[in-house]
DNA sequence: TTAGAACCTCAACTAAACTTGAGGTAAAGA
DNA sequence: TCTTTACCTCAAGTTTAGTTGAGGTTCTAA
């Protein structure tokens, strides 16, 4: 018989998580298992995509709430194929290139910072909002003496 | 009388933070204050400087407590003037760099995954260890059919 | 002088993503 | 069969970075 159902003990060491996490994750409705004539937990092996899935978009930056959103988002709810990986992987693809930006923009700024030699860091671009980085490429010279006054 | 000492409603204010954060980085030991007569906090004006200096590290994905720790190795554990924040934004821009190499490599492994069409994403570099990915530039072709076994 | 804004401390609460522990059941191997 | 390992549930604890609220004091300004 191939494909036997899997423990929660075999996909937690095949995962790398622990069995507590696997719980967790059941309890926030990111997978499911049934349940053997003696209460245990049992799974397809399909799981194990599941839960690297997960794990991969975590590594990502996305939250388990938003990690859930995705996966629902797929007919019946189903572990992704080859298909919805591909789908799945561009929608976190975009995120990331979104945070590389992000990352590389505030990067610069600290650049610009210690370029201008500027202090005043109050009015500087890196503690106002994310998406004003985020917007424009600015690499910007930061500004003005209004702290101290 | 120029300068006149801060009370933590006008810092706070000025910082854009709360008065709760400014408490709460006090009992952390990331910033301090003297007390008025009548035991209410009072502040250099260079305190601005320093929240600046610890949102600013925030951002860049810093924690509290190595933002605290960098901040303790400056001499005296003064406020950075100007070559202490190009010292301390040089080792953040490093930090930063490294972050963004990282996510650059996680994004080139998803899409790998995608390319290579592969759905065995339990030996994927993608959930192996960071410094698996940091370390190498592979942007890796993805592994053999290990799961559904 | 007196109202109201701002301040004080301390304890408890929040969110995310888990982990740990207690007390008890099921399954597997010698 | 017996022992050990794996599993179950449920409650509580952990970490980070704060926020909220209660109960009380101090400042400021009309």
């Amino acid at each position: 018989m191939p494909h036997s159902p899997l423990s929660v003990g075999q996909v937690a060491k095949r995962c790398d998580v622990k069995v507590s996490t696997l719980h967790f994750y059941e309890e926030k409705g990111l997978i499911s298992s049934v349940r053997s004539a003696g209460n245990q937990r049992r799974y397809k092996p399909e799981i194990m995509r599941r839960v690297s899935v997960i794990k991969a978009a975590q590594k990502l930056g996305v939250s388990l709430q938003d990690i859930k959103l995705s996966l629902a988002s797929l007919p019946n709810n189903r572990t992704p194929d080859k298909e919805d990986w591909a789908a799945l992987s561009q929608q976190w693809h975009k995120l990331l290139n979104h945070r590389i930006k992000q990352l590389e923009n505030l990067r610069d700024s600290v650049s610009g910072c210690i370029g201008c030699g500027c202090l005043s860091l109050v009015h500087c671009p890196i503690y106002n909002k994310d998406d004003y980085l985020a917007d424009n490429g600015e690499s910007g010279a930061i500004l003005l003496n209004r702290d101290n006054e």
